[in-house]
DNA sequence: TTGTACGCGTTATCAA
DNA sequence: TTGATAACGCGTACAA
């Protein structure tokens, strides 16, 4: 059996008030007292009961995370330094994976609601009526990473500029002398990675004077594996781009696999450029070409919104020195290119 | 503020009691009452407060899990499998990822003890005196899931025989022709991924009467990256390998990417094979020969092993139709060898 | 079948 | 500076 408050009252000799005032620390007790109930609460193993606890101050210290899935290295790598940022400042993490299934977003958000978390990042981008309805509920702030969803209440979301980056991207392959350019888009009912992605490709395209063809785009779900089937048919077709923009690095490494077997090399038949700079993008050959987000940034400001939002009315965040403003409750943060070996210069 | 039960009882004319009894429905009640708590509930959107709840009961339908990282994605595999049988099951699952750091894990193994969780899974193999001391007070069963701590109390480990595997993925590749083969290991401290794979390469070796070359084992951690430097490091010495284990995937691809950088051709130059099994070993090129565990079988039973830990003296655990033993602790599960393309038949 | 009242472990209030 | 005690929201003996 565990030492409660009470056996540690009694073996220091001391009420529980005192006890608690001692572990607490926010008010000032007997320096003798104190020593005895440090000592009493070390001898007996004592850690204090979350659920008593949290079941009175309404506070756990503790942050929700919901994340779609675990397949993403993008989301390990934000997820790794949001746990630093939030072990920094005293909270601790709990990641829960939905696999993509809403169902299981609303379970685990009413979790999170039952447990009185101090506060929610959400990592996934879909959403539907039910699952707002219970978003919209929450009694805690919301910060979306690197999603946007929109009309959510009491949430704001950080993100780079989706569209200007992936329209940079494919405006360095039309430098380079590309003009047949295919894309892999991901899930178009993800706003940033999906639509805005795709956006950009278009708008590119369109600043080129140059026409869309439907048939160059093909969608994936950010796999690998859907990476590499979009581009073993983008290359089964009669017209073969010269290179191919993939909406995430995972995708871009599947598309520069698919090419490879299909007897093409990279980058000289085919170039290929991601997005997302996630660490095998790097180690991938040829290193693939992409655009990067820093999950330091993202993470920090994600921590620094939840811990500020009870001074509402906050217009802008800082970091490093830096002023992030708030504007439509959208935080937009820098991204940057990243030139590799994957692209072909004509 | 939330509805809680009290008001549930106001609104539908009962007491507290019967709207607990139709709640948790363990006991008979008037249909008719029933009917109107059920209305009542929905209604106010009542929400049964955990911290409460859990409080009174000591059990809260919770799993916690403890990963050592993010970014290896056998890990990110076997998480899903967890989580998908534990939905099944009737139980949340609540990730923490400790960042390969045991301050952290005994945090977290200390939040989990507060929060009356009804099991561990660890997929941690580190361990100091330290985090063995906390893990050996807790109240729930753990479950080692793919690793193995030995002499850990209440707790018991699902495996393969790495050892075996090793080696006869070893005798592979000396059947086919290779005599100087390199070992990429991981970390050694890891028992079963980093030190029994490599007692199952140097068992191979020994089998066939080949001496072990200091030089020709290198260390990594389980990295993309640690695969790739520790390739460069081998493949600058005199003495080349034909071939190269290494402990996992990431770092087998790690070594592919190296020596293609070098110049080298991969399986034609330098052979490589792997373990794992991870969703990229089979799209990289070449695609990599590797060992695979059955994440569904780990799973599965780790959920079993938990869910059947009170009914103790269990000797064996059923899963599809199988029984697999409990001996000294410890369940072993069957792997598969996967033969693909990375390997050069002389 | 139903309701009253107590206990779970903690913190905060109020007197002392 | 301390101690008794009332919450927090829920489940469940026990009594009715």
């Amino acid at each position: 059996m565990r030492a409660k408050v009470k056996d540690v009252a009694n073996k220091s000799g001391v009420s529980m008030a005192t006890v608690s005032r001692v572990l607490n620390g926010n008010t000032r007790v007997n320096e003798k007292s104190k020593q005895r109930v440090l000592a009493a609460a070390k001898e007996l193993d004592y850690l204090p009961n979350q659920a008593a606890r949290s079941l009175v101050l309404k506070k756990s210290n503790i942050l929700g995370i919901i994340v779609p899935n675990l397949e993403n290295s993008f989301n390990s790598k934000l997820l790794a330094t949001i746990e630093e940022e939030a072990d920094r400042e005293g909270y601790k993490i709990i990641i829960c994976c939905i696999q993509e299934n809403l169902e299981k977003e609303i379970k685990y958000v009413n979790l999170f609601r039952q447990m009185y978390i101090d506060g929610l990042i959400i990592l996934n981008e879909k959403i539907n009526s039910k699952s707002r309805k219970v978003l919209n509920s929450c009694e805690f702030p919301i910060v979306q990473a690197s999603v946007l969803i929109k009309g959510l209440k009491n949430s704001i979301s950080i993100n780079v500029d989706n569209r200007k980056a992936s329209c940079e991207l494919v405006n360095y392959l039309i430098k380079n002398g590309h003009r047949d350019i295919a894309m892999i888009t991901g899930n178009l009912v993800d706003q940033t990675s999906g639509q805005f992605r795709l956006d950009g490709y278009l708008q590119a395209l369109k600043e080129n004077d140059i026409s869309v063809n439907e048939n160059l785009i093909k969608s994936g779900n950010f796999t690998f594996d859907s990476g590499y089937k979009a581009t073993k048919d983008i290359l089964s077709k009669k017209e073969i781009p010269t290179a191919i923009f993939a909406a995430c690095d995972e995708m871009a490494m599947g598309a520069a696999s698919a090419a490879l077997d299909l007897g093409y090399n990279v980058p000289n038949d085919i170039s290929i450029v991601g997005f997302d700079n996630i660490e095998s993008s790097r180690m991938y050959r040829p290193a693939i070409t992409t655009i990067g987000q820093s999950t330091k940034i993202i993470g920090n400001l994600a921590l620094m919104a939840i811990l500020q939002s009870k001074n509402n009315a906050k217009t802008s965040i800082e970091f490093n020195n830096r002023q992030y403003p708030i504007i439509d409750n959208k935080i937009e943060i820098p991204y940057i290119f990243i030139e590799r070996n994957s692209v072909k210069k004509f």
